[in-house]
DNA sequence: CGACATTTTGAGAAGGGTCAACGAAAGTGG
DNA sequence: CCACTTTCGTTGACCCTTCTCAAAATGTCG
């Protein structure tokens, strides 16, 4: 059992978020076990992870791609409420009725497990429990900012903070770390999906986007790509509008 | 030992909470460890619970009253994100500055302890920490559907929404449940403290209540008595406001 | 009863929504 | 490889909901 569980760790060697997933989180054993129960799987962009109505109910750890999570009303509207990127958990504990909506923004890499192992896991090493607790909590933090973005910011101001948000956790693709100030990366969200995120239409977002282009503090080249120019300027316009 | 933590726990057996806080649903040896390390005390409307400055940082489960918490910006505005009524935890485990203010909202009875003891009682009952993490996945259920209201409700339908969660949860002081479509409670907010829960201004609200009750759905005595007269209709607006 | 805080109502302004047309990019099939 | 369709993004014009500022009304408490 030794050699199974020595194999399966060794894989974890050369995984890209071996480092700050939730598995770096916990003991050794909790970490051999999850292993041992652990497969990588690719997901094509649009496929649901959980809350469709055959219910896959996946667990796992994302080591590329973004995934989306969507609350969606009979009536067709539906506003993103997170989005989770490479080494975060995605899944709902606990819970087979979510009255959510996972899915694949973009193609993933997913380290994925199933929910019965979950809870086997979960039973046997108590450590996992405290890790996805503290990943809970994380997410509960950022629920709430989000909130506050929702209730109270301009739409300026919205789409300047979620440029923040995806500089600071797209870059690194093709970026040396030194230059803070301009960033470039692929979007993951469409327009649509963008505007679903902040709680506007999308062309109140195109019309932002096209404003802070004229403003110098951003470029976009092919539709995707996006290039921050001047980052301070964008966190600042993303916390106060006012001028 | 036995004498102490027998006379710790009988205390419990008059709390208002004992079926439903988070010492119902764990191990009798950790609800004993928990009762022995708890105390009861009121708490002033208005009082910060923690995110304050001076940081008291406490924790405990709430018996009677209602906590808000609220996510507020430097340049003045302030958006609340979650409201915490009796049976429910309060706190932030594991992080020393949550960007995050819990205060009283009205007069509290709190069963409350140290942040401290949580962590040793954590430590101690993995049982503790999994009850945590549930209500955790909760709040953060709870905080996405909030998500969804501030970002594509209309005014009428928050208003509705949020008098249909107070109509639950402030209940059975003086309802019969079986009545379940006319129901009386006091507002456990002001006006400016309803507005800053669903991202609107205080005005815009008082005109929604006012078109409420042109409507016949709910009546007001005093200020902060509201009477719902049609539940189902309010339940219905809060979710589209379409005619 | 009088001073203060809270809530309601009013009128006007503005931000963002809606509808519609246009342009650009990507997939399709000959 | 190129027309064709389809999807996606941008821009424009107009309108509606909500915000803003102001004042009146109501409630609260000494």
């Amino acid at each position: 059992m030794n050699v199974v569980s020595l194999s399966a760790r060794a894989r974890c060697q050369s995984c890209a978020v071996r480092s700050s997933g939730l598995c770096s989180q916990i003991s050794d054993a909790a970490a051999n076990d999850l292993a041992r129960s652990v497969h990588r799987r690719r997901v094509a962009e649009g496929q649901v992870l959980f809350g469709g109505a055959p219910r896959p109910k996946t667990f796992g750890i994302i080591v590329s791609g973004v995934v989306k999570l969507v609350q969606a009303e009979p009536d067709g509207r539906s506003q993103i409420v997170g989005l989770q990127f490479p080494s975060d958990f995605v899944g709902r504990p606990y819970l087979d009725d979510a009255n959510l909506m996972a899915e694949a923004a973009t193609e993933l890499d997913l380290c994925s497990f199933s929910g019965r192992i979950f809870d086997s896991l979960a039973e046997a090493h108590p450590d996992i429990e405290r890790a996805v607790l503290k990943r809970t909590l994380a997410d509960l933090d950022t629920a709430r900012e989000w909130m506050f973005m929702l209730g109270r910011k301009t739409a300026q101001e919205r789409v300047a903070s979620m440029l923040v948000l995806f500089a600071e956790r797209m870059r690194g693709i093709e970026d040396d770390p030194a230059n803070t100030d301009k960033i470039a990366f692929e979007m993951p969200l469409s327009r649509t999906d963008f505007a679903a995120c902040i709680g506007l239409r999308l062309e109140t977002v195109s019309r932002q986007i096209t404003s802070l282009k004229n403003m110098g503090i951003i470029a976009t080249g092919t539709t995707r790509h996006m290039q921050v120019k001047d980052m301070a300027a964008l966190r600042q316009i993303s916390e106060s509008c006012a001028g």
